[in-house]
DNA sequence: GTTGACACCGAAACCGGTTTCGGAAATAGT
DNA sequence: ACTATTTCCGAAACCGGTTTCGGTGTCAAC
């Protein structure tokens, strides 16, 4: 791998200048004039000299890496996210020299294990932590050992670290107002339980705006599926099962709002005639299903962006706290919600 | 993020050892006595010693990781594939001690450049290269410049470079033979264009298939989308409103597969009692559709694994041509197939 | 009592950059 | 003309490991 010829001290001969010159003169320096920076310039480019990235690493003491440790159990669920969220950080990194390293939790069961490897070995400088919950090991962790990240998504903790989120909350509060408004009443919501912080805020959402409302929400109405189609597709069952059968279902993301569709289709019943359903995510598939799924949502690549953006903000030393930031899910509407029957 | 103190030095200080020996020590040399061995690792241990990795990989002259680029237009359709190889990979990396990193080349109109950036910076040992295409440039590129990589997919040069691949040609043979049984005389294929060399594969299993049955396919036929659903629905929609409408499709993946349903929904047709459809991936979702996608499949995790596998074997210098594995798919027959009308 | 082999360990070079500190030359100030 | 600044560059230390090459000390062999 050191095919490469040229390093530094071939390059600082070749000009007759020393180590140091060269260096601060590649690295734009004001005590080098502009005649050898210059000179040291043009030579580099016709040696073909670029920077050992490991001897920089090793001098600056830093990595100018960021860690991203993927959850053990990201199903299918959430798969298209992290694949356009991995590729938007990776691409926003760039442009500053940093690095994305992808580690993997599959097979331990300890969530926090990941990083401490990454930290023990210094290999990153910060992280990226995704899919929060609301009592998050990892942000524990991170926190107790002073290292920075940023999360997308917020927990219990969320005033004391740098996250950036969408507002789902709010998205489901007016998704049921949406809901409201068609004439719905008897309104029910799959949750994805402690999975998701998130998943928690957008039931909150969904239970405020029905209070608002004046609207009761029974026990049973709130059922808790863990993010993917098939608990969609039970949990959806029992709810069109029940003795007051709802007219419409807000759903904790598209995977389940998939199964809940294939759930009214079991029982003979039709979307969104008899029964409105609601998803959140937006991913794309969701065009084509029958009817194409109404949903919520937010580009997942200027999310990417916008976290890597933070946590440039926090590795050059700024306080989290003013680095929290909320933006609004759109309510993208297609043809599974209807007027209550 | 040097707050962890303990270094080599400090180390061998407190040992009253040379910095050779402590390190020997740490990496089981066979010339240091087992007694100061234990006592290095046990104090070692005390002093929460970790070595710092980016000092190891400039004296080792290795990076000890392995570069992933994403490719640009990698739409929805491949996402769960995605996010779900690159764990794989991340994770058969990590018992060697070599990390992962993922870059992307969203934005920039050239597919090598990403890999030109990394290997002149010297930030990988390797590659692997994803969806690769039957004249590829990266291909090209790394063979020309002799870096080691393995490629998930075959391509024209395959005969010269490490490469894991489904052969997804023969999965197209059976799933084809698998129509002409159930009575099907007229089948069309969407396929994906070069976007995929694998796609050229699948088109080629279809065709094979049917010339050994002593079937014709018109031109018309065989029709190129570009892997995405909607696609799917467009190409799908012209080939029903061909003269001699097909009473089966098969298609390049889930994603056009979906698309496909749609169609033969839009246009008052239903799946599979008019039209078969049978797809390529196996996503979770295509469980939840109406009907149930019929599909082909291998487990992508696997593959992962068994690239990562690869990739050790070329960098431990072996030749590529031993390091060319084809793996069955299987057809999983869910319920979107069935009997010609 | 040498000698040779062997088991263990240390000094120092090295990997390839960055950074501190100071010195020489050129310029400005009086 | 002589000092005081600047301007520009070099020597050397440093980052924290690995590796080469010897150099002891011990023990068996002769």
């Amino acid at each position: 791998m050191t095919k490469s010829g040229a390093n530094l001290n071939d390059l600082a001969q070749h000009l007759g200048l020393s180590k140091a010159t060269v260096s601060r003169a590649l690295n734009g320096y004001e005590d080098i004039s502009e005649a050898t920076k210059r000179r040291v310039l043009e030579t580099a480019l016709e040696l073909g000299y670029e920077p050992s990235t490991s001897a920089r690493r090793l001098a600056i003491r830093q990595t100018e890496t960021i860690g991203l440790v993927l959850p053990a159990a990201t199903g299918e669920a959430s798969g298209s996210f992290i694949s356009e969220f991995t590729a938007s950080v990776a691409n926003a990194l760039t442009p500053q020299g940093f690095d994305l390293l992808v580690h993997s939790s599959q097979g331990e069961s300890d969530p926090v294990s990941g990083y401490r490897k990454l930290v023990r070995a210094r290999k990153v400088d910060g992280f990226i932590v995704i899919r929060t919950r609301e009592q998050d090991a990892r942000v524990d962790w991170l926190l107790e050992q002073g290292v920075p990240f940023v999360a997308h998504g917020r927990t219990a903790r969320a005033n004391e670290h740098a996250w950036f989120d969408i507002d789902a909350g709010q998205a489901f509060y007016q998704a049921t107002q949406h809901l409201i408004a068609l004439g719905h009443r008897r309104i029910a919501m799959i949750s994805g339980g402690d999975l998701l912080y998130s998943s928690r805020l957008r039931e909150q959402g969904f239970r405020e705006a029905m209070k608002d409302s004046g609207l009761f929400v029974p026990e049973h109405y709130v059922t808790e599926g863990d993010l993917s189609g098939l608990e969609g597709v039970r949990r959806g069952a029992e709810l069109l099962s029940a003795p007051e059968r709802p007219t419409a279902v807000l759903c904790v993301n598209d995977a389940t709002a998939f199964g809940m569709i294939k759930a009214v289709r079991d029982a003979g019943l039709r979307v969104p005639h008899d029964v409105s359903v609601i998803g959140y995510d937006g991913v794309a598939l969701g065009e084509l299903l029958d009817p194409p799924l109404t949903t919520m949502t937010r580009s997942i690549g200027e999310s990417g962006q916008m976290v890597a953006r933070l946590l440039f903000e926090v590795l050059r030393g700024a306080s989290p706290r003013q680095h929290q930031t909320l933006w609004p899910a759109e309510l993208l509407r297609r043809a599974s919600d209807g007027p209550a029957p």
